[in-house]
DNA sequence: TAGATTGTTAATCGATTAACAATC
DNA sequence: TAGATTGTTAATCGATTAACAATC
């Protein structure tokens, strides 16, 4: 790569690798200290070059012969993938999803701190899940602001997703990470994750079902 | 396409998005008789020519100038992914994700019946969620057999996953939703389809931080 | 040193997008 | 008919995989 040339932005699949093989280099952190390509994908069921190809985007320098010093490569990738720099995060819909989620002790170790959880229901208002207060949508925007939150994660039915992405919004957010089964219509600098289960489940049904009827 | 040529099987992208298709065609059903795939892009903030392709996987022949019967591309695209087909599905693990999925109303008309639960923790068993009884994971093997289940969600901590994934093939099932956020090694003929939440995660942090850090 | 493993450039593969004839 | 839209073949783009020199 030459100096003028654009550094190759990582691909969507990479990220996500990434992120599967620092999970996997957590167990390993005390039990080697040096890890190759060639190990982590027998782990993962990948092949080596691949392996190599992402670890490659986030600059680290392995040794030949010996492969990436584990718990250098587990701060490098938690660098490049920016879980150092803690996001706070505003979670709205306190069903079973979003209780789910709020409760998921992993995020925090990805940067991503979720400190207040909203809901339209009367009766949850005032409740708390974990140590976080369920609070009413109506405080959104004056608490985002006043908090600088910048993530919003939409776990409401689907029929009101559209409005709660409005209020996110105005609130100054720029990344919604959606759970509902709708394409939001965002203004185009806001940065988006769609989690959409029944998507998935399609994909499952179809591959079980091609097995089911044809031969195998 | 030839005889003597193989039909080519349709890539997993399209599939989700055929879902996506699905319900907003579930939305304007009502509203008009036939659409065509430039709506269907403009609905989606994708291209006709995207959509077009999606919608020939399924077989549906169009008509020019109108585009496609919405009921008739509704069912068409109902049988291509087998939601006629209703296959009984067994979830381990009755926290708050299992809960959430226990109790979302979609999944049946995705062809997908859950039809009991089962978790370790003794406070659980016995009780119902919705009108799903939680059994001992020692129940799994014989009912799953008895049942003819194929379909096993996990939804377990991760550290028992690998477990119950055993339990799950030992028990006959063909196909796995996996929520755990690890690589569960399976036979090849089993089907799987991860949800890794962290990952999407990931992508968001990395995607919000590179806007945060760089220009723009 | 010999050999394993990295890092990088090139080839392949598959999904997306473009082009355009066929059709109502 | 004229024009919009489908269906299909070709071109492009990007991710994956292969090849191989550089390195310890």
């Amino acid at each position: 790569m030459t100096a003028t040339e654009a550094k190759k932005t990582i691909p969507v699949p990479s990220l996500k690798r990434l992120n599967i093989y620092h999970s996997l280099l957590n167990q390993l952190e005390n039990e080697q200290e040096y890890i190759s390509a060639t190990q982590i994908a027998d782990n993962l069921n990948l092949i080596p070059i691949q392996v190599r190809k992402d670890i490659a985007f986030t600059g680290i320098i392995g040794k030949p012969k010996l492969g990436y010093n584990v718990k250098k490569l587990i701060a490098t990738i938690e660098t490049f993938l920016g879980w150092n720099n803690t996001k706070n995060a505003f979670l709205v819909g306190a069903g079973d999803l979003g209780k789910a989620i709020l409760k998921y002790p992993g995020f925090k170790k990805l940067g991503l701190e979720i400190i207040a959880a909203f809901d339209a229901d009367q009766e949850k208002i005032g409740t708390s899940i974990g140590e976080i207060q369920v609070l009413p949508i109506e405080k959104i925007k004056e608490l985002a602001i006043r908090m600088k939150v910048k993530v919003g994660i939409i776990t409401v039915p689907t029929e009101t997703a559209q409005g709660i992405a409005d209020i996110l919004i105005e609130a100054g957010i720029i990344a919604i990470w959606n759970f509902a089964p709708v394409k939001l219509k965002l203004p185009s600098h806001l940065i988006v994750q769609n989690e959409n289960l029944a998507s998935s489940l399609a994909v499952l049904c179809k591959q079980l079902n091609t097995r089911l009827t044809h031969k195998n």
